[in-house]
DNA sequence: GCTTGAACCTTTATGCTTGAAGTTATTTTT
DNA sequence: AAAAATAACTTCAAGCATAAAGGTTCAAGC
């Protein structure tokens, strides 16, 4: 391996490029969910992740699902479950384990929000077309495979 | 607008898919930095502007360069300087302005820590060759004029 | 030269995030 | 069946992050 040949320059350069259009992209959506809508980032990504599912989930699927550690998923489904949002369940097979899922009045509650986040989202991508979601999708792809391959 | 037709709904999916892998490529460098050198990323992010300019910088310019909130690098660097690594020095010019840069110990550390955390991208990244970076940087050039937009 | 406004940075309050320790429940081993 | 190991979740301490308020310095216009 050659750390400091072109190759490897250009692909940490591009891991840069990556990262700061990211953090851009989520700090506008940020701004957005705080003023349009007064809820942050945390909360939404976890409401989405319930909504997406449909039905209560375990703490660790969700924890695993948004890439965040067990306390932090714990500490934002507290603060879901006290706005009346979210709600936890006892799972009869196992006691260890704590279902948790949208409450019918987090479902609503989301369900507004999702649409107008998806309109942001068609906003800031408006450049790329189905030929570039399509590149961008493959690309994505071989790279997480990569990160696949590292877990064998 | 028509935020629920095919186009949209791809453009939604591309950000979920490109968050997931920013964030889980996050997660390996933070793991990689607190195992191996005993680092958080935030400082090392804040060394990597500083090391990359060369010559002290305004606070804000630091925080303009990480996308970050100016009280989030106050505290960041404060820890930088508490170990030695980061020192901070007014400027002549203008007695608001607080410059920042690294220590030649600061140096000393980043320079070490810079190289393997290019060999880590870079095995992240092995899966991509010139070509698809080439399509990355096109691409991500293209969304980042879409922000530009937005401002004007 | 005084005031008004803007720019730069820090401080504060609150919330998010992690890694590790702690609690309870289940599974495996002996 | 007892003991040990594992698993699920929460709690804790520390660090990271934001937005808003505060303090200081500079610049512009009267």
């Amino acid at each position: 391996m050659k750390p400091t040949d072109a190759l490897s320059r250009r692909r940490l350069r591009t891991w840069i490029r990556l990262l700061r259009i990211t953090r851009s992209n989520e700090n506008h959506l940020r701004e957005f969910l705080r003023v349009n809508h007064n809820t942050t980032l945390p909360r939404f990504d976890v409401a989405a992740a319930l909504y997406r599912v449909g039905t209560p989930i375990k703490m660790s699927e969700l924890s695993q699902m948004l890439l965040v550690s067990n306390g932090n998923a714990t500490t934002v489904v507290d603060r879901l479950e006290k706005d009346g949002l979210a709600a936890r369940e006892p799972s009869g097979d196992d006691k260890r384990v704590v279902l948790v899922g949208l409450t019918p009045a987090g479902n609503t509650w989301f369900k507004n929000l999702a649409d107008a986040h998806e309109n942001e989202i068609n906003s800031l991508f408006a450049a790329l077309g189905h030929d570039d979601l399509s590149l961008i999708r493959d690309l994505m792809r071989r790279l997480e495979g990569e990160a696949d391959d590292q877990d064998v």
